[in-house]
DNA sequence: GAAAAAATTTAGCCTTTCCTAAAAATGAAA
DNA sequence: TTTCATTTTTAGGAAAGGCTAAATTTTTTC
């Protein structure tokens, strides 16, 4: 039905909805998430309003219909499993399989997604800790998730998840052994350049404010 | 690299290479598989010429260069592997996954390929019988594989693959139990329309002409 | 609130892949 | 071998998606 670049735009502009609240999603900020010029984008803008997948008007930015949302869910959710088949199954590591998931994610087969959740066991999560929508598009945003930055000395959670799941960040995560699962204690925060002392069961580490930023917990 | 109409091409010339024989694979034959028009294959087997991956002179047909078979077999290899996936892992009937295959073999990653294969235990042969290519691209023709149609009264063998893979007739085949692993014995052949007479595990049948061509068995 | 900066859109063009219609080459038949 | 049918190629064009440069709108700054 839709070509591989107009879910590509659907799933960008489902992704940024969230920060740009409110307001629509903008051009500019479309064109530089998926790597392309901002004419461009205002091209295929007008295309998917043609088609009805989101609402749009000249220089106010973009937001996806309800169809445009259910697509787009559609597409997060073919992503999301298709992760964790290859690190739960084939073995590739957390930081290694966005690549390769943005291609199988556009794969067209209804039966294909769903035989494949239940072969995975119906995860309810990526290996990022993002949350898997079910086959009617509903989310289940889990239990609240907060950045590692709000944390105050003293309490402490479980990391859930990533901001940010670059290959740069989850590679460094593994590094310092700051993966999913891991239960964290602030230890200390470091008011000059808000840097964090934790505490996890392997020992202290200190992180970045940008760190601390992009890891998210979720109470114990 | 190669887009996936390419990669559409490339394994179409692969498959009609077959029969072609010496003579170059023609225009039409190209055009009738890929459900296109000669003036697009024309366009694309100048493209591909171009590209060094077929040798092609006007109105003389194409052949795949050396580099060609190598990307042919390539995705040869992925689109078996994933049909391997599909069917055993995922439950398809082996008439339901070819549609899938289709889209899953144009996947670009090595990495994924080599780690399915592992995942799948290596297998040599796919679903309807045809053999995987390896990772260098080297195909097992296996053991001599013939069609049920040449077999005369009398003699017997195993079905080991299918030449034509059409969901109509792995239905068909289904249906009647003469799938992949099945002993038959060619108990008659009427000499009036060459249907044949067999024998399986599970009693008497008839099968057309049509269906014998496209059976392919293996001495026992 | 006017001028400058930034963001966005428009206009025009490119590439890929496909199409139709017309022209040319090939091969089969008389 | 000459003609006719078939196959293949050429010519010209369309749709999708992208780009650059120029124009326009919005936002920021003074």
């Amino acid at each position: 039905m839709a070509s591989e670049s107009v879910e590509n735009y659907l799933k960008c502009i489902y992704a940024l909805q969230r920060d740009a609240g409110d307001r629509g999603v903008t051009t500019n900020a479309i064109a530089e998430r998926l790597d392309t010029k901002a004419s461009s984008v205002t091209d295929m803008l007008k295309k998917l309003r043609e088609r009805g997948w989101v609402q749009y008007k000249k220089y106010k930015g973009a937001q996806l219909t309800a169809e445009g949302e259910r697509m787009a869910l559609a597409i997060v959710r073919k992503h999301r499993l298709w992760e964790v088949f290859l690190v739960d199954h084939l073995g590739f590591g957390w930081d290694e399989v966005h690549h390769i998931a943005e291609q199988l994610e556009h794969v067209e087969s209804e039966a294909l997604v769903e035989r494949l959740d239940d072969f995975l066991g119906n995860p309810r999560f990526d290996p990022h800790g993002d949350p898997i929508p079910d086959s009617e598009g509903r989310l289940d945003e889990g239990l609240q998730r907060f950045a590692l930055d709000t944390l105050e000395p003293g309490q402490s959670g479980l990391i859930v998840g990533v901001e940010d799941s670059s290959a740069e960040f989850l590679q460094y995560l593994d590094s310092v052994r700051l993966t999913l699962g891991v239960k964290v204690e602030v230890v200390n925060r470091f008011a000059f350049d808000r840097s964090v002392m934790l505490r996890t069961s392997e020992g202290d580490r200190q992180v970045s404010q940008a760190v601390a930023r992009n890891l998210l917990l979720r109470k114990l």
